[in-house]
DNA sequence: TTGTAGGCGTTATCAC
DNA sequence: GTGATAACGCCTACAA
C-alpha cells in the first residue's frame, strides 16, 4: 500500500480511479460503483476493488465527481466573526451536524460590515457548494439574485423576517429586546443606561427596550454605542465613561454577556455592587453567564439548536427530504440570575 | 443581466464560459484568459467579455478549474474545538490570511481524541486542497503517509517538534509549564493544585511544570483532571472540590484562563481572597485575562500571530515563494498580573 | 453484474 | 491576440 504512481514525465501524481481499476483487473466504472454504490456490485468484485485501493492509496478527487454529478458535499458557511463568542457555538454545532451528514463546511468570516457581501457569496459559489449558510436576512438584491441563480439552497439564520430567501432559523432581536424593556418597566426602574457594540442585530434589540421603556413616562435613557469586539475590555471602558460624570443607573443594558461581565467588573472596580446599586443584563447567555459572580441574567438563545438545525434543514432539502417548517423561530428566554 | 440559461431539458442551469463566449461572439479559451490572465487579451475584448459576464451572470466554476489546473485556492484547517476560546482566535487570524490572498477555507472541527484523525484527512483530501494546517505534532503514520502522498505543503500548529511533516509553527508546551515552574519556586511556594484539562498539550504543560516544581525537596502537588471544554463552571467545581478537604494550596495551575477565571470566582464565593489566599495563573491570555478583578497572571502566545503566519508560509509554499524559516516558534511570555 | 461512450466546465498547449 | 483540441477524473446512460 505504497506504490506510488507516475505520470510520463516521471513525476508522481496520485491515484485515480483507472489506476485502481487498472490494479484490480476491472473498468474504471465498476471501481465507482463498488466505491459509491456497493449494492448494485458482486462482493468479490467489491474485495478486489478495496485491495486495489489500498495498494494504489487511492483517494477519491471530489472536484471530478463534483464536476460530473453536480453534487459536491459542501456547504458554505457566512458568519460575521467567531472570535466574539457569540457565533463560535453555532459554527461548531454547525459543522458538527454537517460532518455527521458528510458534507464538509467551507467557512467564511466576513466581519460585520462586509465590504461586498454579495462579491463574497460569488466567489464562495464558485466551488459550487450544495447549500448555504447565511447570517442574518439584510442581504443586497444582487446577492439574493446571485443565490437564487445558483439554484441551491439557503438557509439564513440568527434573525427571523416572513420574507427570507429560502429556508430562515433564527429569533425576533426587537421581541428579545422589548422582553428586556417589559422585564425592567416591571421592577419600577426609570434610569436606563444602554452599552450597544456597534452590530446592526444589536442596535434593534436595543431599540426594541428603548421602545417599550418609553412607553412609560418618566423614563431616562442614557445610550453609548461601543466598537467591535465587544469584549471585557469594552464594557469595563464603557461603564467608566457612562458613570463617569456622577450619573446613576437602575439597570445597564449591554448587547451581550460579554459585555455585562466587564461592566460588573469594573463596577465592584469602583466599590459599587450588582445589582445593588444597579441591575445589569446581558445577551446570548453565554457559557460564563450562570458561573460568574454575580451571575449574570440575560436573555438566553439557543445557539447550539439553531446550528444543529440549520445543518439538518439543509441537508434535508439538499438530498430531497421535505423541510417541514423551513421558517423556524427558536425563540428566547429571559434568564433572571443574580444581576439583574 | 438576468438571462437564465436553460439546458436541453429546459431546466435552467448555470452559465458556463461557453454561454459568455457565445454571448460575447468569442472563444471559450478567450474568455478564460479575459478573466485569469487580463494581460494578454486586447482590452476592447476584456470589455465585451465582462459585458457577457454581467448579462450571463456567469459565475466561475472552480470545481472544473481545479480539475483541470490542480490548485483549488482551497485550505483544508483541523482543528480540535473552536469554542473554547483556544483556538478561535488562530482560526479566525488564518482565515483573515488565506483571505486576504485569494483561499477559502475548509473548516473541520474534530474534537480533542478524534476517532480517525487519518480518515478525516483523507476525506479533506479529496477536495485536492491546495494546502493543510494541522494542530498539533502527533500523527498516526498513515496520516503522515496520505498527506506526504498528496504531495501538499502542511503547516502543523500549537506545537514544537524537531521533525515536522513539512513546515510548523507553534511553542513548545514542556517550556511553558517550565517557566511556570520556575516562576513559583521563585516566589518560595511549596503546595501546589493543577487543574488540569484532559487534552494532550496541556497535560505536557503541567508536566513542564511539575519536573520543575519536583526538584525542589518539600513541594506537594496535588493534581486533577477535568474534562473539556474547560469553561469558567469546570473550574468552580474543581476548585470546589480541591478544597473541600480542608487542604490549602500556595498556588493553583490551570490549563486554561478560563479554568483561572472559575478558580477564582469560586474562590471569592468561598469568602477566599486571590492571590492573598493562594495564587492563580492561567494560560493562553485570553481577552478578558488582562481585565478580570484580579487580572489574571498566565502565560501568552500569540494566537493571532500564529495563525497569520501558518496561512503566510503556506501560501507562500504552494505559490513558489521560498519559506525561509519553516521551522517557527512563537515562543511565549508569562504575563505577570494580580492573580500570581 | 460489468463495461463503453460521452460529457461535466475549465485550462495547457499548440496553431494561426 | 485569439482559437481549436485535448486533457483533468469522475459519473450518467446505455449496452452487453
Amino acid at each position: 500500500m505504497n506504490n506510488i504512481i507516475k505520470n510520463h514525465t516521471g513525476r508522481s501524481r496520485t491515484a485515480t480511479l483507472e489506476d485502481v481499476a487498472r490494479e484490480a483487473g476491472l473498468s474504471p466504472m465498476t471501481v465507482s460503483r463498488a466505491l459509491n454504490n456497493p449494492k448494485v456490485v458482486r462482493p468479490a468484485t467489491i474485495a478486489r476493488v478495496m485491495e486495489a485501493v489500498n495498494v494504489t492509496g487511492y483517494i477519491p478527487n471530489m472536484l471530478a465527481g463534483g464536476l460530473a454529478t453536480s453534487r459536491t458535499k459542501l456547504i458554505a458557511v457566512v458568519v460575521p466573526q467567531i472570535n466574539n463568542n457569540m457565533f463560535v457555538d453555532t459554527v461548531q454545532a454547525i459543522s458538527d451536524a454537517l460532518a455527521a451528514r458528510g458534507y464538509h463546511m467551507l467557512l467564511c468570516i466576513v466581519g460585520y460590515e462586509p465590504e461586498s457581501e454579495t462579491e463574497i457569496v460569488a466567489t464562495l459559489l464558485s466551488r459550487r457548494p450544495d447549500g448555504i449558510v447565511l447570517t442574518g436576512i439584510h442581504h443586497s438584491s444582487d446577492l439574493k439574485r446571485i443565490i437564487l441563480n445558483a439554484n441551491i439552497p439557503v438557509v439564513e439564520i440568527w434573525d427571523l423576517t416572513p420574507t427570507p430567501i429560502d429556508m430562515l432559523i433564527g429569533f425576533s432581536h426587537e421581541k428579545v429586546g422589548n422582553a428586556i424593556g417589559e422585564y425592567f418597566l416591571g421592577k419600577g426602574f426609570t434610569r436606563f443606561g444602554f452599552i450597544c457594540a456597534s452590530d446592526r442585530r444589536a442596535v434593534v434589540r436595543k431599540n426594541g427596550a428603548i421602545s417599550v421603556l418609553r412607553s412609560q413616562p418618566g423614563t431616562e435613557i442614557r445610550e453609548m454605542m461601543v466598537s467591535l469586539p465587544a469584549n471585557m475590555e469594552v464594557g469595563r471602558t464603557a461603564l467608566k465613561e457612562m458613570i463617569s460624570g456622577g450619573e446613576r443607573f437602575d439597570a445597564i443594558i449591554c448587547s451581550s454577556d460579554t459585555l455585562a461581565q466587564g461592566v460588573i467588573m469594573e463596577a465592584e472596580a469602583q466599590g459599587l455592587r450588582v445589582p445593588d446599586d444597579f441591575s445589569v443584563i446581558g445577551f446570548a447567555d453565554l457559557n460564563f453567564a450562570a458561573h460568574n459572580r454575580p451571575s449574570i441574567t440575560t436573555v438566553s438563545v439557543d445557539k447550539w439548536d439553531l446550528g444543529i438545525k440549520a445543518a439538518s434543514m439543509l441537508a434535508d432539502r439538499i438530498e430531497g427530504i421535505p423541510v417541514e417548517e423551513p421558517i423556524l423561530d427558536t425563540g428566547y428566554r429571559l434568564v433572571i440570575r443574580e444581576s439583574a
